[in-house]
DNA sequence: CAGGATTCTCTAACT
DNA sequence: GAGAATCCTG
């Protein structure tokens, strides 16, 4: 049988017609990853040359498979293709380029751990208030910038953002971000945001460029379009300008990356610039129940907007959706590993039939600990993920220093661990001397013979450096993994980790081997590599490029099923014959965060049908009474979710009724205690700081306030009276706070604190 | 300067 | 309640 026989009419269509501009509009479950696949197969079919194919996806992993599936029907043929995640191509394009945008080809890739790091270093460097200029604040604001393809120079131009830097209090964020930007030069780094905003500088900068890669990718597909933002557009826009063969893949109902600046409005903006467009609807679902498609299309009619279509399936009825309700957040654990327990029992599921999606990370504690208790093997994707982890960072650093040695990130991590006696006294000066000369820490070091420092630190910066040149000098010698190896011991901290007998220790221990592992797995088997460029390159440079970019989701996959846990976000693109969607709480899922807008709700609503959807035939609602966050006791109540869903195919476990919270109970509730508390804190952080008022603070009359006096404010701290206005009722104090900045306080609701009468 | 003790901060998602 | 940042002491 022909592999085009297996396709449904639409998506056969969505398949043959591979030139020009096509919108494939694809619900989940219906087959979006054949018709790309196949697609691709097609056009190799017809002759195109796969050089001339560029396939953008969101995972590595996705673009693995998906290389794999085209060899199996398009043979080696297929290995030409450049697939893979828009950071991991653009980096790859960036590397070949590099040296026009003044980097070297062996840039380090800077995440954003390391970015924040950067950052708070500027933020202390500039002398600012680290409680209103937090690292990720500015980082999240930088990044926004970037994802508009906003340089630093545009942004510190644009007066509507300044306007609304100031309106916050954080005037500065233009400095810091030109400040960032300099020193992510001067490191040789980029970092995630810099891997588009760069791509599409050197596009625009330089038309041969530009016209080269137009003529290289003829043809180009994008996977998850609408999870796209605005400069991944953009540079693709750019690079199909010629030949407008650009095939994008998309459901606008499963759109859950706005608040990374995704943006649906992509998809509509691609009707827009292509009017010869194509548009194909794949509708039929081949993954879920008749009751999971009936659920998850009730769900997604709760949002005002979207494309129209009709998701439907031809598969079984199956059976009514589950909501369990649990007393507290480890008895949600309890209650859904005996589910599992039960279902693998009467269903005959393996363990990796079965996932539990929650929202944040920090849930899957409860669970973790009840599947240990009944000995049901799991793992855990994302949270803290292995490449985070502080050893593995550490050992890392001395790769990437070895590669880099102006990566000051990575050399901070680094000079003094193993202690070798460069103290902080010896790196602040340095930093002073780096700044003053406007060069990279590193060649501070290698010039440290200019500079007045006295016997012992300079000692162990120049054997710092000798060791770390050594490594350097056999780089095209050794590979990555011998290269790896001879760094921990030399170093030391292969020993130093050892030594560590703790418990805690030797997992740190254990983690460093699998790095190492991971390292020999890469260069006995490097990734393919198209015909001509160099494939066997298995330096540790081409390590690093690689292991960038990886997420949990990369790790090598199991020798054992095991149940998976992982977020909501995490799960996009997966499916499971059994899923859990725990923690349906008000607060939790939808998020608190998102509760301030229409926009956030529905991105949460879109979560909550992306959630749904990833099920084949069992899929299970649960949610707590009671829960720990932030370190204490939380009453909650079920998820509006909850309430939406169809009553006719969902069964409510185990509870006395399905009625949830009245609108009033809920606005009652939101004025309890502990929501109050979470509401200042809140507050405090939109704010930036907390003050903490004084022990003899005690509010004072308003009708003594006057001109001049400085007051404390309970959360705005201290801060001087400039001017008052309003009727004498109603009368209304313009106070500098020292702080918080400048703040208009209604007297009448105010609680205030005299300090001082009058200067 | 190093290592331990203590205090602070943060819990939205990912490349 | 964990992990990081900062303080404190030898």
């Amino acid at each position: 049988m022909h592999y085009l026989d297996e396709l449904n009419p639409a998506q056969k269509e969505a398949v043959i017609h591979f030139e020009g501009p096509a919108l494939i509009i694809a619900g989940p479950g219906s087959g979006k990853t054949r018709v790309l696949t196949y697609r691709i197969a097609f056009m190799l079919e017809n002759a195109i040359d796969p050089f001339h194919i560029l396939s953008l996806t969101f995972t590595n992993k996705a673009a693995r498979e998906m290389k794999e599936r085209i060899q199996k029907i398009a043979g080696r043929e297929a290995r030409n293709l450049w697939m893979g995640t828009f950071h991991s191509i653009f980096a790859r394009i960036l590397r070949i380029e590099s040296e026009k945008l003044g980097y070297p080809a062996n840039f380090t890739i800077y995440d954003s751990d390391d970015a924040k790091s950067l950052i708070k270093k500027i933020v202390k460097e500039m002398g600012l208030n680290d409680k209103i200029y937090k690292a990720s604040t500015v980082y999240n604001r930088i990044s926004a910038a970037k994802n508009s393809l906003i340089t630093s120079e545009e942004y510190a131009a644009d007066s509507f953002l300044t306007a609304e830097d100031e309106a916050g209090a954080r005037p500065k964020i233009a400095e810091i971000y030109s400040k960032y930007a300099l020193r992510c030069f001067q490191a040789a780094a980029m970092d995630f945001d810099d891997l588009l905003l760069k791509m599409y500088l050197l596009l625009k900068k330089y038309p041969e460029v530009l016209y080269k890669y137009q003529q290289k990718f003829k043809f180009i597909l994008i996977d998850e379009f609408q999870d796209t933002n605005h400069a991944q557009y953009s540079i693709v826009k750019m690079l199909g300008d010629i030949y407008e063969n650009i095939a994008v893949v998309g459901d606008d109902a499963q759109s859950i990356y706005a608040f990374r600046g995704a943006n649906i409005q992509n998809i509509l903006n691609f009707e827009r610039d292509y009017p010869d467009l194509k548009i194909y609807k794949l509708e039929q679902n081949y993954r879920s129940t008749q009751a999971i498609v009936k659920v998850a299309n009730h769900i997604i009619t709760h949002n005002k907007s979207q494309l129209p279509k009709t998701i439907w399936t031809s598969n079984d009825e199956g059976e009514k959706i589950k909501v369990y309700q649990a007393p507290s957040d480890n008895e949600e654990g309890k209650l859904v590993a005996d589910r599992i327990f039960e279902l693998k029992m009467r269903e005959h599921l393996y363990d990796d039939g079965f996932a539990i999606l929650y929202r944040t990370n920090a849930q899957s504690r409860a669970f973790e600990e009840a599947l240990r208790r009944k000995n049901i093997p799991y793992r855990v994707y994302g949270g803290v993920s292995f490449y985070q982890r502080k050893e593995v960072k550490d050992y890392l650093a001395y790769l990437r220093l070895t590669v880099n040695p102006k990566d000051e990130e990575a050399l901070r991590r680094v000079i003094n661990y193993p202690t070798r006696g460069i103290g902080k006294t010896t790196m602040e000066k340095l930093s002073v001397w780096a700044n003053e000369a406007g060069s990279s820490l590193w060649e501070i070091i290698m010039r440290i013979h200019e500079y007045p420092l006295s016997g012992r630190a300079r000692q162990s910066l120049e054997d710092f450096a000798t060791m770390i040149r050594s490594f350097a000098s056999w780089l095209d010698k050794k590979d990555a993994f011998e290269l790896a190896e001879e760094i921990g011991r030399s170093t030391g901290i292969l020993k130093d980790l050892y030594n560590d007998r703790s418990i805690e220790g030797q997992s740190r221990y254990e983690n460093v081997q699998e790095l190492l592992s991971s390292i020999k797995e890469f260069t006995e088997n490097p990734p393919e590599a198209p015909e001509g460029e160099d494939s066997s390159d298995t330096g540790l440079g081409s390590y690093l490029q690689n292991v960038a970019l990886l997420t949990d989701m990369d790790q090598e996959g199991d020798d054992v099923p095991r149940v998976k846990l992982m977020t909501v976000h995490a799960a996009k693109g997966l499916e499971f014959p059994a899923v859990f969607v725990v923690g349906m709480e008000e607060n939790l899922f939808p998020s608190m965060m998102a509760l301030d807008s229409r926009e956030g709700l529905e991105e949460e609503r879109r979560l909550f049908y992306v959630a749904v959807t990833r099920a084949e035939k069992y899929l299970h609602l649960s949610y707590a009474s009671t829960r720990f966050r932030f370190g204490n006791l939380l009453y909650c109540e079920p998820s509006r979710f909850i309430e939406e869903l169809p009553p006719e195919i969902v069964e409510f476990k185990g509870l006395k009724s399905r009625k949830v919270k009245t609108a009033a109970e809920r606005q009652a509730d939101r004025s309890s205690q502990l929501k109050k508390q979470l509401d200042k804190l809140r507050e405090a952080k939109k704010a930036g700081y907390q003050h903490q008022p004084s022990d003899e603070f005690r509010p004072d009359d308003p009708a003594e306030m006057q001109v001049g006096m400085e007051v404390e404010h309970p959360r705005f701290g201290f801060g001087k009276i400039t001017s008052m206005d309003g009727p004498a009722d109603n009368r209304i104090a313009h106070i500098f706070f020292q702080k918080a900045g400048n703040k208009r306080i209604m007297l009448k609701y105010a609680k205030l604190h005299i300090l001082r009468k009058k200067q």
